[in-house]
DNA sequence: TTATATTTAGAACAAATGTACTAATTTATT
DNA sequence: AATAAATTAGTACATTTGTTCTAAATATAA
């Protein structure tokens, strides 16, 4: 592997179990056994792994929207696979939203970059609901505000159950996943018609 | 005022404006226009600020659990009330909030605390939620698994709403407060009885 | 007033950090 | 094989940070 990738691979890993604020350039360049100049060749600022990760992530995020707007019409079903593969990558990259707050006060541009990508997500989650309410999926009887509120609930809990799990159950890979996949296929739950509802719990 | 009380007026305002990595003890005591040896006699350690803001967050917290459960009975107004005021709090100590896995990080014994208040809030919920179900505000027809779903949702909302907001619209004071209030509001909304539904919105 | 305790300022130290610089070494190109 | 380009190691420097230490100043008590 080149040293650039082993670089940001061997950051991911310590990011990802130590944090963002612990590791310094020099605890990457030590646990790959390079010199901190070498790293430093291939990335003149720290912050710039932190970035590259950053648009991994977002890269990754965008192919999987791709996949989800492909699929017509959606289903219920795609909804759960969605956001189980969210969850799986959020997972891969933990340390961007352990350390979210942290990471764009210190990237500032990472902060737009995900503003954009939220506008995006919104419109996209709003053609979805429309849809499933044609279809008797959704209900159609709540006020068009609850679905905003919803929206916003789904945003806060995407991005934020893994520090839930920091500070609550600690669970790890998997049983994480399966976990807070539970949470959001619950959310949905009430939002379902009867029919629907009737169909998940058989 | 004196020196100690005002070091941690001045460390929590800091702390809220640039976050608690940005915030040495040096800047405090700079703010302040005291020596930096000023400070560390009254706080030997300055993660001792951090710990001593955090304890007066989670008693003013405290002291508004025992409101809402010396309520009795509680009512949908009870509960929008308890969730406004503990919006308020949060957004005082919101630097908490914002940098809630950094902090624990940092002061292990945080997260402990924070466990323990959790375990004690669920408890809480559940016993209003049984209670306003009991009388005809909260639906009965929804699986024991969805209430569970929805107070782990609650938790990750009422801990994460300050970092969305700082992530997206980064509305201020009053205005982050309502906006936030009405995404909560709307989150019950799905698990209101019609009748309840309808006294709402009319 | 005198003695004692508390509070404060300011200097000092060690450790850590980001990053630049230089020289050596390895790899690629001709 | 000779030359040029790239990668790498190692050192060095300025800054920052948490914390300690000492002495001065201030407040309190007798």
């Amino acid at each position: 592997m080149d040293t650039r990738t082993n670089i940001l691979k061997t950051a991911l890993e310590l990011y990802n179990s130590q944090g963002v604020n612990a590791i310094t350039s020099r605890h990457i360049a030590a646990k790959m056994g390079i010199s901190p100049g070498n790293l430093h060749y291939h990335f003149r600022q720290t912050d710039e792994i932190i970035s590259t990760l950053y648009e991994s992530l977002a890269t990754d995020f965008d192919r999987l929207m791709s996949e989800l707007e492909s699929v017509s019409p959606a289903t219920l079903d795609t909804l759960r696979d969605f956001s189980i593969r969210s969850l799986e990558l959020a997972y891969k990259y933990r340390f961007i939203f352990l350390h979210f707050v942290e990471i764009t006060l210190r990237i500032p541009s990472i902060r737009k970059d995900y503003y954009a990508l939220t506008r995006r997500r919104t419109t996209e989650f709003f053609t979805i609901f429309r849809q499933l309410k044609a279809d008797g999926v959704f209900r159609d009887d709540l006020p068009e505000s609850i679905w905003e509120a919803l929206v916003t609930q789904i945003f806060i809990v995407g991005d934020f159950w893994l520090s839930n799990n920091e500070l609550t159950g600690r669970l790890r890979g998997g049983n994480a996943i399966k976990h807070y996949s539970k949470i959001i296929a619950g959310m949905f739950y009430p939002y379902l018609t009867p029919a629907a509802q009737l169909r998940i719990t058989e």
